[in-house]
RNA sequence: UGGGCUGUCGCCAAGCGGUAAGGCACAGGACUUUGACUCCUGCAUUCGAAGGUUCAAAUCCUUCCAGCUCAGCCA
């Protein structure tokens, strides 16, 4: 089911749908949404849920998403990604219009309400080192202690804070802090730093501030600043939610965004989190961020997959709060193999390339053949692929071997009469006759049917190519690991193919007959091609 | 005797008191000049477990069991 035929969201996440209802009364095209990536990194299919999310709710509703680059944290982040992002996320078929914001440009903002928990006697500026306060945090299942600091009149921090954003304190020296509950349950609710102090050049604000405030500070703010109606993010975040309405609330906003989340997607035998992708490119196993066997955005996009299979995925997959969800990749190649037939130029293109002599073709002579529209040339000399001959055929094995007759699509029948090796008994070459009475596209029925078609290419006329064959990167394992797959890259250096594909240009998609989907390699220079995904088969050799 | 979240087919996922949708995967079969596509067919007497309420429970109540997750001056 392409995903035009019917939203497909509007069938999953009950939740998410009946909040938003009850929320805007009706005035649903008040929905206003947001994805806010940090531009510390890349994007990827995890990240793509969330945009898919956050953007198509505000679709469905006729309400709107911004996009907001959540840059609190100099010390991470390069303008190189919020460039990187806005790409990424336009790819995915996603626009915010002029609804891109930063949560840097808040910064004067975010001030002045700290400013005001300060005078509200609900933040204080405290002394202790980062150890000092990670050891005074408590742990899981034992309170925390108050800050020796805590109780610091609401004038000396004042005081403190604006000498601290005056830059008369070293890096790390103070923080400003909530004053909430050091014995909380929840841990993000133990008086939790709200700004630190860092000389970092930030890529918008440059050296203006020397203290930046915390995501669970900014982040809240940043929403109810936007008129965030309703904040949906990943599942990681249900635990900030009293810190995130804490600071709503007290800071004072009438109108109140809601935070709700929702499962993060995992799909089977990939490798998500910007952590691990970071390892693998640096032990050299991912040929860099856009490697195609990686689910990251610009891997997926080299890869081939088109931006409609991805969204489609997603919507399929389901918006659920259920945490231990882990899709099979097998779903996502599913919908990539959907969204790529009707666009794809079938085309014939042999892999392993295996000569085979028509004898009773006259030498020399080429006949044109028109095949789906397009000219094939035919000749005495042409190539097939090497599976799909076997010198000593196992039962229902419907191509090529000694005596028996297959179709050459769009051609002839052709009959193996004999085999040619090499001195180490390697099959060099096979030597076929053809029936002229079976010409393709007659009209006049052949004379006998035959089990097998198989894609050829003519010697003569053929153009060489390269394809990259992929698989996925790692395998999960049983207990819960992942291993690596030493498979997942098969170059095909020596394939050939049809005069047509001498054409490709990069957008191109193509059906390699019985092979599977193909597009050209951004990366590469001339006839390099990436297997996007293989077709299906329900052939079982043996 | 910390908190939060979650348990419906191999994987996702509907369902919200009226007698288990759908997709992927898988298995048969039809069709086929791609062993593809398409098309049929099959695939949970049962919803983590046990009790209870009810004419009726995956849905309500109780207890139990299992898994995930949280201790950055990261986001």
């Amino acid at each position: 089911m392409l995903e035009q035929d019917k939203h497909i969201l509007l069938e999953t996440g009950a939740f998410i749908h009946s909040a938003i209802n009850e929320d805007l009364k009706g005035r649903l095209n008040e929905l206003q949404t947001r994805f806010p990536p940090e531009p510390g990194g890349f994007l990827h299919i995890g990240s793509a849920k969330a945009v898919y999310i956050n953007f198509e709710m505000a679709k469905i509703y006729g309400g709107k998403c911004n996009l907001r680059m959540d840059d609190t944290n100099p010390a991470k982040e390069e303008l190189e990604f919020v460039h990187a992002i806005q790409d990424e996320i336009r790819w995915l078929g996603y626009d915010w219009g002029d609804r891109l914001f930063f949560a840097s440009n808040y910064f004067e903002q975010f001030y002045g309400f700290a400013v005001r928990l300060i005078e509200k006697g609900l933040a204080f500026v405290c002394d202790l080192s980062a150890d000092e306060l990670r050891a005074s945090f408590g742990g899981i299942d034992k309170a925390g202690v108050d800050s020796p600091y805590r109780e610091r009149s609401i004038e000396e921090n004042l005081d403190l804070f604006t000498r601290m954003r005056n830059g008369e304190f070293p890096d790390g020296s103070k923080t400003l802090r909530a004053k909430i509950d050091m014995a909380s349950s929840n841990l993000n609710m133990r008086d939790p730093v709200i700004y630190r102090i860092a000389r970092k050049t930030h890529s918008n604000t440059g050296d203006k501030w020397c203290i930046y405030p915390m995501y669970d500070f900014a982040h809240p703010l940043g929403d109810a600043i936007e008129g965030i109606t309703h904040s949906l993010c990943g599942l990681e975040f249900v635990d900030h939610r009293p810190i995130y309405e804490w600071y709503v609330n007290n800071v004072g906003f009438e109108k109140k965004p809601r935070q709700i989340e929702f499962a993060e997607i995992s799909v089977s035998n990939t490798v998500l989190g910007k952590r691990h992708l970071r390892k693998l490119i640096a032990e050299g196993k991912a040929d860099g961020w856009d490697d195609p066997r990686l689910v990251t955005i610009m891997g997926m996009r080299r890869r081939g997959y088109p931006p409609s299979a991805i969204r489609d995925f997603l919507g399929n997959a389901g918006v659920s709060t259920a945490k231990n969800n882990t899709v099979e990749f097998a779903m996502l190649e599913h919908f990539v193999r959907e969204h790529l037939a009707p666009i794809s130029k079938v085309v014939m293109v042999v892999l392993n390339p295996l000569k085979v002599v028509i004898e009773n073709f006259p030498d020399g002579e080429t006949e044109m053949l028109s095949i789906d529209g397009r000219d094939v040339p035919f000749c005495r000399e042409i190539y097939v692929e090497r599976e799909d001959f076997m010198e000593e055929p196992v039962k229902k094995f419907f191509r090529l071997a000694p005596g028996k007759e297959v179709r050459l699509k769009g051609a002839y029948f052709v009959t193996c009469t004999g085999v040619e090796k090499d001195a180490q008994g390697n099959v060099t070459e096979i030597r076929c006759t053809y029936d002229p009475a079976t010409k393709s596209g007659t009209g006049i029925e052949p004379p006998r049917k035959v089990k097998g078609t198989i894609h050829w290419v003519s010697a003569k006329h053929v153009v060489p190519l390269k394809a990259m064959l992929y698989d996925t990167l790692v395998v999960d394992t049983e207990d819960g690991e992942q291993a690596e797959n030493p498979n997942s890259l098969v170059v095909m250096p020596d394939a050939l193919g049809e005069p047509s594909i001498a054409d490709a240009v990069l957008d191109d998609r193509f059906q390699f007959m019985r092979n599977g989907y193909f597009c050209l390699d951004s990366k590469s220079e001339g006839l390099v091609f990436n297997r996007i995904v293989s077709l299906k088969s329900s052939y079982k050799p043996q």
